[in-house]
DNA sequence: GATACTATCTATAACAG
DNA sequence: TCTGTTATAGATAGTAT
């Protein structure tokens, strides 16, 4: 967006794309940050690499739920009840966006095939078959159980304060 | 940034900050769309309203897990393995990050009290204490038992690689 | 409330040291 | 590779419809 226009497509020389990767990151957060001050919201942006093992690139520092207790119990009592309730739906919805990541349709046996695919052919003998369908079980039947209590316990109470 | 430069503050004219709001948000995430396909990342943005009972609004739609799956099985062999490694270390990453937010210390006691003092004071009746206190036990129990079966069966292999 | 306009502000590509 | 500079592309505040 400066002396010349960009093409948008991936940039193959890497000098140039990881300058430009900086200084759009820079510029991301920067937006992000504005627009949570402007607004009043929470914003939050997430960077990684496909082909790269770094962690992924978070902003803001992680939002501590002890941070947002702490604002909830200094509102006034009147807003209190919607609050919770809006605090609630917001737990869900972070946890509803996880379990569609972890589970897709297949996504167990997929996963625990490829995974055991490669730990073979690349002798990280270390791990035996049962534990990844052991893991990928564990996390698929945990997961089920908190979707559970949370559509049979908790949705009929927030659904009411609509 | 136009006519006139904005004060960085909340902007407490409604119908202005609702505009601001839309306008930024498009910006953002076309900041982030721009920034994914020239430096060939995976970018997220994540908005929500403290005060507002809406759900958060995400850029981009759902990463699925298959659309993930499908570009490593694409990928050479040769790079396979250490492209299973990150993928795990990914997913590991995600969870604790979840966890830290899901738990925090002295959150379930914290969670359950104000949710309880709240709904008993505005007669959200049909939600009794032990619901609440099992579901926030439940919660924390499948998140320890998932976060321990990762620490005891993956972490090891993970780091067998660096 | 949504869309369009545009003057002006902001982000940044190319370059220099 | 980093930091600084600057011309230009891009985003948007105020406004009108």
């Amino acid at each position: 967006m400066a002396r010349t226009r960009v093409k948008l497509a991936y940039i193959t020389n890497d000098a140039t794309r990881k300058g430009t990767y900086k200084k759009r990151k820079k510029g991301l957060v920067k937006k992000a940050s504005k627009l949570s001050t402007l607004c009043d919201v929470e914003a939050c942006v997430v960077i990684y690499f496909s082909t790269c093992d770094s962690q992924p690139e978070v902003w803001p520092s992680i939002v501590t739920t002890h941070r947002m207790l702490s604002n909830f119990k200094e509102m006034p009592a009147m807003g209190q009840s919607n609050k919770m309730v809006n605090l609630v739906k917001k737990r869900i919805a972070k946890i509803e966006e996880q379990l569609r990541r972890l589970r897709g349709k297949n996504r167990r046996k997929e996963l625990t095939q490829v995974m055991y695919q490669n730990l073979g052919r690349n002798g990280l003998n270390t791990v035996k078959e049962e534990d990844l369908n052991d893991l990928s079980w564990l996390i698929d039947q945990n997961v089920n159980v908190i979707d559970n209590m949370l559509h049979m316990r908790i949705e009929s109470f927030v659904l009411q304060e609509k």
